[in-house]
DNA sequence: ATAAACTATAAGGTAACCTTATAGTCAAGA
DNA sequence: TCTTGACTATAAGGTTACCTTATAGTTTAT
């Protein structure tokens, strides 16, 4: 009476990994067959399984097949059981991870959504909420490095506390300079948040005077002339800024005519 | 008055890269930058962050380089929100996966602290609440080949179903193979549940005879033999069968001598 | 003026396999 | 018994997404 042994094949196909995985880790030492006959041919037992299985469950985890050697090499219980409390922890981020990402993908499908739908015949005034923002140092008339500069504090300390809703950056421009043409010289960065926060600024509620620009960032000028002469025919009074959100963009849209963003001027 | 360009090394920190990844993305074709001047130097828009956020989220969703160049080949908005809904689906199911991991890692740590803490000195009397188990084919007596392949079954049942609690599986074993010595002859596998299932067993709720054996699953007989001794001076009438834990094991303790198995028999 | 810090390309290395090639082994059917 | 197909083995080269190191030109700061 001794102990039933499972073949390769057969062992590799009840832990769902392929054969060569077996070979692998026989040969750089992690895990090894029970048993290996005269021809070389290789024979687990039962209970190896679990021990694949925890392998396969740290691996999983992210861990590198050396570290889980290195595991193996001086395990026991106390040792397992704080790397288990370790992983899990890690294992915790990863699970907060995911779920920021699946805001981000969900955000994405919002903004396309709205500029597949853009109507970019018509300007209007929307009623819009109060939203707080998180905001970026004035970018007017900086030059190329500090610029960078202020960028890179931006996103850093978006990053840092985690506090983004998913959105991409939009763009606060200075309509004065919008008037003298120079569309590209953007005042702040911008990003909704999902929460008020200590840090946030607050775009106010309010009548927004809102159109969707159809082509690349370079003509948007053309838009905002639009825009103004609209207010100008309707006696709408205009706020000091603008808010461009790009919807559709290089990153899902080959053809630089087909961008999409969306225009919001403050109205009084 | 042209568009604030940033450098490599700049535009590489604000994204949270290292420049030599924008060097790759470059070369492969992925992502380039939107100017180089003469000396060779890249130089990246402000826009582009936005392009290369939804290529870093790609990637963190497990998207190869290779599968995201397809897409930006060919993208447009529809294929975009495409993308985006067969993204989230499988991002949905990893984060079930890791859910179930997490389960498993819970798991992992009650059974190692039960070994840590057995005491392999007493035999005793437990209660146990009934408990759905799963069970495979009868084992006992098969050879090599139906014994694998009954694992095989198993098995793969049990990942089809994902009804596991995260459990390793455990053992039955026919009190009679005991006594005749036949400790190896194991009469089936079986796993705990978290829930009843249509196709769930019951392991019986009632007072059931306990011991740690330590050492070698070869020597379980020697703890048997004591529990069998001990229930004759107490009176203790045994059922048929018998539940093996393998609280510490190869993957936790590398010393064979120091195994802890839990072994539980049914009693009348 | 010179050093420090940046930029570039090119070549080789890495993990964790996967693929292909070649060859020995074994069980089942003609 | 022979052969076919399915299995086993090793060895060598390929893959992805970089990382490292080496070498050299460029820009900026002191």
């Amino acid at each position: 009476m001794k102990e039933k042994l499972l073949n390769c094949g057969t062992f590799a196909k009840i832990c769902g990994v392929e054969k060569h995985v077996l070979f692998h880790y026989d040969e750089i030492d992690l895990f090894k067959p029970t048993y290996v006959n005269e021809k070389g041919y290789r024979f687990y037992s039962y209970h190896q399984y679990d021990t694949f299985k925890i392998i396969l469950t740290l691996k999983k985890l992210g861990m590198s097949l050396s570290d889980i050697k290195v595991y193996l090499g001086k395990r026991n219980p106390e040792i397992f059981l704080d790397l288990l409390k370790q992983q899990e922890k890690k294992l915790i981020e990863t699970k907060k991870n995911l779920n920021k990402i699946h805001e981000l993908l969900k955000s994405f499908q919002n903004f396309t959504l709205d500029g597949i739908q853009a109507d970019t015949n018509t300007i209007y005034l929307d009623y819009q909420e109060e939203m707080p923002i998180i905001v970026s140092a004035n970018l007017e008339d900086t030059d190329e490095k500090n610029f960078a500069a202020y960028m890179q504090d931006y996103i850093s300390f978006i990053d840092k506390h985690h506090i983004l809703n998913g959105e991409l950056t939009g763009i606060i421009m200075k309509l004065d300079n919008v008037r003298q043409g120079r569309t590209i010289n953007y005042s702040y960065m911008y990003t909704y948040l999902n929460k008020k926060s200590s840090s946030a600024f607050i775009k106010k509620a309010g009548h927004y005077l809102c159109a969707y620009h159809k082509g690349s960032y370079l003509n948007i000028g053309d838009t905002y002339q639009k825009m103004l002469d609209y207010a100008q025919e309707h006696n709408i009074t205009l706020g000091d800024y603008s808010y461009e959100e790009y919807l559709l963009a290089e990153f899902s849209e080959s053809n630089l005519e087909n961008y999409i963003t969306r225009i919001n001027i403050e109205t009084i």
